[in-house]
DNA sequence: GCAAAAGTGTTCGCTATACACCCATGA
DNA sequence: TCATGGGTGTATAGCGAACACTTTTGC
């Protein structure tokens, strides 16, 4: 009997009842806009991280917790932007199908089985501090191209995925908090990149680099970059501190 | 003993646990963003009309139901905004307070007493087609000015409000839904006080204008208005049709 | 006629867009 | 030396901001 699955049996006094979160993490690498999915123990599902509100917790807080458990990161961009909460939403035969996969039987008045309202969170993570194929808590995670998602996604997690997205993209139009899906350093092309993947859309080079830089939050280093037959591209990195101001107060227009 | 509050005892068994929503109701009235709130009956304390999901409705249906019950209005403009969801932000004090003041005694461990979660909802209605003061279910409800709201608003509904305003901003920013908020007919005057009042921002009346009929979806009525000492201003009406398509699809820029 | 408010026209400047040109590098 | 990709310059169009001018009405 799988331990993670086994817990839900009992958890149910320390949480808040018929609420639950699911959070999309995003990550970027090489020119894919990712979706962190795991795959539930011992099925062919894919669905988002998720979990439940303990008594204490701030709905903020419980999403943190989420995210740090699957990816060990702590403080990064999260945020809420949705609550599913159809009636039939959460189907408690997948449930118990995931459950009994496990070898875990609910009891018939389980709370697993009941309907479930599903505060989504998104979150924007640089790729390259995750490592995803550890096998946390016995479901193994799963970066996916959001352009390219498993046909088998359980519940209403594929449209909780686009809802996400969209957010993203109204987010992307007047905060300016992508940095967040960004390495320490980049070169323009791969912000652009960035840019067009989250947007499904072309900019051109020449105005994307001067729009960018004429923000004001990018500083350009010195070192280059020894890669193909071609001019060597600058790196850039943010200015945490000039960025900062950009992404609590102003509003500002995509690229 | 009042027959709504006494309602809550026997309730329980038919909503969703934990979970509620509050309505943040949006009119216009001579130049003025109102928001509807109610009276808690038998006492001074105001705050947004709420309710509950019941085990078969949808989230916005629930949201519907409430606004329907409070208003009359069936099919207006309706979203959800956000979720508040902090540990204490129901003071369970406060609760007992208004139900004893209303004949009602609260057992230890009644629902209303334990931690809520509660799913915010702003909806946009023509405030000519409601009529506030009448005693819906023994709680008065008053139109205030967004500008100038009573100080004694019970738990944190105050916060809601104010996530409803800047939700409603940004909004209007990218799309076209206001004319929920306005009447049948109206002048461009009252239409740029409209947005002056949401955004608390000054417009210039030549621009304003040549923006909103660049648009399209306005429609110019012969009519006119014998009013003051002055020329007197066409009235406009939306083109429905046309108005539509902004509001379901296209980003548009405010004026 | 004058004040007040509505409607229309015009200029100015910014910026998004498109494209052209030069630079650096490896094959 | 040529193909490839990076960096910068420039011309054009469109739109928003600002302001000026005209029109209508009651006093």
């Amino acid at each position: 009997m799988n331990g993670r699955y086994a817990d839900f049996l009992y958890q149910e006094q320390e949480i808040l009842p018929a609420v639950s979160i699911d959070c999309v993490i995003f990550g970027f690498h090489e020119g894919q806009l990712k979706v962190l999915l795991v795959n539930f123990g011992n099925t062919q599902l894919y669905g988002l991280p998720g979990g439940f509100i303990k008594n204490h917790e701030s709905l903020d807080q419980a999403a943190q917790q989420i995210l740090y458990r699957r990816t060990g990161i702590a403080n990064t961009y999260l945020e809420q932007f949705y609550v599913f909460g159809e009636p039939n939403r959460v189907y408690s035969d997948t449930h118990k199908f995931i459950m009994e996969s496990n070898g875990v039987e609910l009891p018939p008045e389980h709370f697993l089985l009941r309907r479930f309202v599903s505060i989504g969170y998104y979150a924007l993570v640089d790729f390259t501090k995750i490592h995803p194929n550890s096998q946390i808590e016995n479901e193994a995670g799963y970066w996916c191209d959001i352009y390219d998602l498993p046909k088998a996604i359980a519940f209403d997690h594929e449209r909780i995925i686009q809802k996400a997205w969209e957010s993203l993209r109204m987010m992307l139009d007047h905060k300016l908090a992508f940095f967040d899906l960004m390495p320490e350093t980049f070169t323009m092309n791969e912000l652009q990149s960035l840019f067009e993947t989250i947007l499904n859309k072309k900019f051109l080079r020449a105005n994307f680099q001067r729009k960018m830089l004429g923000l004001g939050i990018l500083q350009r280093l010195d070192k280059k970059w020894g890669g193909g037959a071609h001019k060597a591209p600058y790196l850039y990195k943010f200015d945490e501190a000039k960025a900062r101001v950009y992404a609590n107060s102003t509003t500002w227009e995509q690229p």
